[in-house]
DNA sequence: GCCAACGTTGGC
DNA sequence: GCCAACGTTGGC
């Protein structure tokens, strides 16, 4: 029996690399490397292909859910990890044995506006999204399908802030 | 720019 | 194994 789909929320710096930038991308699709967190990796490695995925914008103002993603291949060994030139190099893990993992990611849609995140605070019914926790730091997380559901209809009314 | 929260590192 | 110090994240 297939695995049940499940949903993910990662973030982006927009100056960095926001979701017009990963529309504007041949395919669509982008690497989605340089993940340093064991619990966000271990997040990586439970996506499976065609999970849908929130495309959060971070430090930015205002924060918000900006697009939605998908996963176009499921995680294999981030190559970053191995670049001695590259800001990601681990000189600890081996070629063996990655300890890093990237997943190629695919534009599926900009949500039909940005959906802040003061405005997902003020729904009582997301209270318990990793997101909103206090001191939730993680690039990578998991989004309840009730949730997920629940976002996406926000994105398509008009904002209440 | 500030700073709270968090994860990681390393001395002991 | 403890925990202080440090670096990073990310909202404000």
């Amino acid at each position: 029996m297939p695995a049940k789909r499940q949903h993910w929320l990662i973030k982006s710096e927009p100056d960095v690399f926001s979701f017009s930038d990963l529309l504007g991308l041949p395919q669509r699709t982008t690497t989605w490397d340089g993940v340093r967190n064991y619990q966000a990796r271990n997040y990586l490695r439970e996506m499976r292909r065609g999970d849908l995925v929130f495309f959060y914008h971070s430090s930015t103002e205002p924060p918000g859910i900006a697009g939605i993603a998908e996963v176009a291949r499921e995680a294999y060994a981030d190559p970053t990890q191995f670049d001695h030139a590259d800001e990601h190099f681990d000189a600890r893990s081996k070629p063996d044995a990655p300890t890093w993992v990237a997943v190629d990611l695919r534009g599926v849609e900009a949500l039909p506006r940005l959906v802040a995140l003061e405005e997902l605070r003020q729904e009582p019914a997301l209270a318990t999204l990793q997101l909103l926790q206090k001191g939730s730091r993680l690039s990578v997380q998991p989004v309840q399908e009730p949730a997920w559901r629940l976002i996406k209809a926000l994105s398509k009314r008009k904002s209440r802030l």
